[in-house]
DNA sequence: AGAGTGTACCGTACATTGTACGGCTCAGGT
DNA sequence: ACCTGAGCCGTACAATGTACGGTACACTCT
């Protein structure tokens, strides 16, 4: 990172500025909210890397540093941004808790739609998410998500634990799978231009020594996907299997019950 | 990311120095090996994007040019540096697929190492792996890991989804901790300090609305260990529930076989 | 109505980044 | 002895986050 040092956001101060009550426009009407919205639209497009402060002002006609009046710092807008991402995850007709399936169907569902917000704002996996880890949106949603696995007889700490482990597994997937995409977006290549640019080269250079599982396995996922890996794919299987082992544990408690 | 645009890497390019014998000293000692040494040691202490070309080169007594003569440019730089970070993951001795357990029992040992590597190299989650996945030492790394899912009536593709299961669960456990680790010493607070100090703003401010599931399972957590997260309880009890998940896959092939 | 005050706004400045460019210096071949 | 090419590097530049100090407006109090 350039620039100066960015001193490390103050919790506190985050923590205010996520759970405030932020309606008062000012004189030229800047508002976090606004704020927090055209740096989303711009980190969409470019990620948060390539988000940059005069960028934000620049949207909204504001001087750049008008906005260090309402944020903090880049830091504490990414907080906001995070927070704000998961604003309408579940509306109250979807909650997880009231999707058929059980507590399996509710997990596919949370699933699901954690993946499509992360495929929506890629800038996600950018972001620090320890300290932030309690925004108002945030904690609504680990509510929600948590309600599906109450009254299954796991203890507290197996059901934030199972929590997690679907979560961090969709998270991971989706990081790669954008990771997919902005590799290509930048090089200008799809995956199979790319694999055919770098062919020649890789046959020469690992006649040497040779790797037969690999191989095979590598040219049968090739062959399959068009592609050295597919996102879609591996988050499906993962979470089959997963939520296999989940059921094993969940069956376990329910028979001592 | 700041100066120039650190236009994106050229895939073959990354090819040729990943594969190529680099032991061409130069007339001041400079060495691929010896730079990539050197950022690997720096990266370690304090991550990926606050190492900069210029330190590098001060620490190897060099002009910050010089580097470019070698490497051509700091992304190429990260490509090599990750792939050395797993250059010795498996010495013949320790063969995954010659550990006791079986195909369990393997995979449960890939995952510790992986997990070793990624905490004594954070930097590596920074890295943009999908074109790296190529370098000599990931090369071995895929066919070793992948040995000792061979012969167990999986198909090619299965065997690499297993595999990337693990890995993207070990992975995204050891960032969430490299996460934790990180915030803790930027802000010099342990994680219990930071809760002790945030705990009044929230109480506060979350009185209005209430959360009963995620009271009570974030109070049960927090109590049981001291923190918010604990990554390696994390990392084993996704681990046995994955384990437990593709143990009945292999089962229903081999029933069929 | 007039004076005073706080806060929103913003122009400028600075340290720091990756790296393009062009020059210097030396090893090795002829 | 001289040329050539490669290793080395000093300088310059565009871009970043944000500290600092100033300006102008909305409000309260007299």
């Amino acid at each position: 990172m350039a620039g100066r040092k960015a001193a490390a956001p103050d919790p506190a101060r985050s923590l205010a500025l996520l759970w405030g009550s932020h309606a008062k426009p000012g004189r030229s009407g800047l508002t976090v909210r606004a704020i927090v919205d055209a740096a989303i639209e711009l980190a969409d497009a470019e990620g948060l890397e390539a988000l940059s402060m005069r960028m934000v002002a620049d949207r909204l006609k504001v001087g750049t540093m008008s906005l260090y009046t309402h944020v903090p710092g880049k830091g504490e807008l990414a907080d906001l941004m995070f927070d704000r991402a998961y604003g309408d995850l579940y509306a109250d007709a979807d909650e997880p808790s009231k999707q058929p399936g059980g507590w399996r169907g509710a997990l596919e569902f949370i699933a699901r739609r954690n993946w499509e917000i992360l495929t929506a704002h890629p800038w996600i996996h950018e972001v620090p998410t320890m300290r932030t880890a309690l925004g108002p949106n945030i904690t609504r949603k680990y509510e929600a998500e948590l309600r599906p696995l109450d009254g299954l007889g796991l203890t507290d700490v197996e059901m934030d634990s199972a929590l997690a482990l679907v979560l961090t597994h969709v998270q991971g997937t989706a990081r790669a799978g954008a990771e997919q995409l902005r590799t290509q977006r930048d090089s200008g290549l799809t995956d199979e231009e790319w694999w055919r640019q770098i062919s020649p080269t890789l046959t020469t250079v690992m006649s040497g020594t040779h790797f037969p599982v690999a191989g095979r396995v590598g040219t049968a996922v090739g062959e399959h996907f068009q592609s050295v890996i597919d996102p879609a794919h591996a988050l499906t299987f993962g979470l089959t299997t997963i939520l296999d082992g989940l059921a094993q544990l969940i069956e376990s408690r329910s028979a001592v019950e």
